[in-house]
DNA sequence: CCCAATTAGTTGACTAAATCAACCAACACG
DNA sequence: CGTGTTGGTTGATTTAGTCAACTAATTGGG
């Protein structure tokens, strides 16, 4: 029988996703998964449009227009108009998305660390390089023009 | 910094229901990729009940009804009685749903193979061992009563 | 300069996926 | 018995993600 990888990866993404759950109640932040994966995002590229975190994750545009519309209602990130091109909205943390962020990274390594438990660094490093080897061997075959 | 895996898995996770549903979808296979699922997981485990594999997938038992309802409605599978113990529905796959079970694995092994190309085999197969690690990390540390 | 094509963003409508909670029927077993 | 447990069903809701239509701003060619 040959590895079923599918349900393998459905059911990590799964777990990890409901550790990280369990993380974030606990650490009392009330942001879905999608918001926060945004926040990371912005946090990690300061510059960034939601065209350029649309491009970089792959998600439809429509979808992160609406997380950043939210994020703004919540007063984590701001919207300002790109100097010289007008269509463009610079997307940048307030002072709370900020410290928010931080909360988000601690839990994150804390849930990272969780789920590292007992395997070798160099395991996790390798892994991380073959996830990421997979996923450009599979968006290269999607649009193969 | 370190590697941000969260991303990575999710990134993973998402390129390949893509890649799957695109092989569906040139495969005239008309599923969901849970329905998908289902069809797997009855195909792999022919005694099975509805309890049995939301416990194994970890996943609510009402989806999973939901999901065993649609499934029954295009007749590619069947519930019957658990003779018993009539709590219990058999889930059973139809001539159809077999055929159907058939062509899944072979989109499944074509999309399995554009995801692992140029990977060595070993790297695979330790690749899956990593997951398999991790989800029981995350999952015995949820739980810790 | 003007028009066509492109790019960023917004919005509406929709589907899929998953969770929570309430509920019923059948069973186990003291 | 009857009390608690297990398997299953259903309703309501939330989160995620997709597709398509549209506006506004920019760019580049003639």
């Amino acid at each position: 029988m040959h590895t079923p990888i599918g349900e393998t990866l459905h059911r990590l993404l799964h777990a990890y996703k409901r550790a990280m759950r369990d993380g974030y109640t606990t650490a009392g932040i009330e942001l879905t998964g999608a918001q926060i994966r945004m926040i990371k995002g912005i946090a990690s590229d300061p510059d960034a449009s939601a065209q350029a975190i649309a491009k970089r994750t792959r998600q439809d545009k429509g979808h992160i227009a609406r997380l950043i519309k939210d994020l703004e209602g919540e007063d984590l990130i701001t919207r300002r108009p790109h100097p010289s091109d007008s269509r463009y909205r610079q997307l940048k943390l307030t002072a709370a998305g900020h410290a928010l962020a931080t909360r988000i990274a601690e839990v994150e390594a804390e849930a990272g660390a969780r789920m590292a438990r007992h395997l070798p660094d160099p395991d996790i490093e390798r892994f991380v390089e073959l996830a990421e080897a997979m996923i450009a061997n599979l968006e290269s075959s999607e649009n193969p023009l």
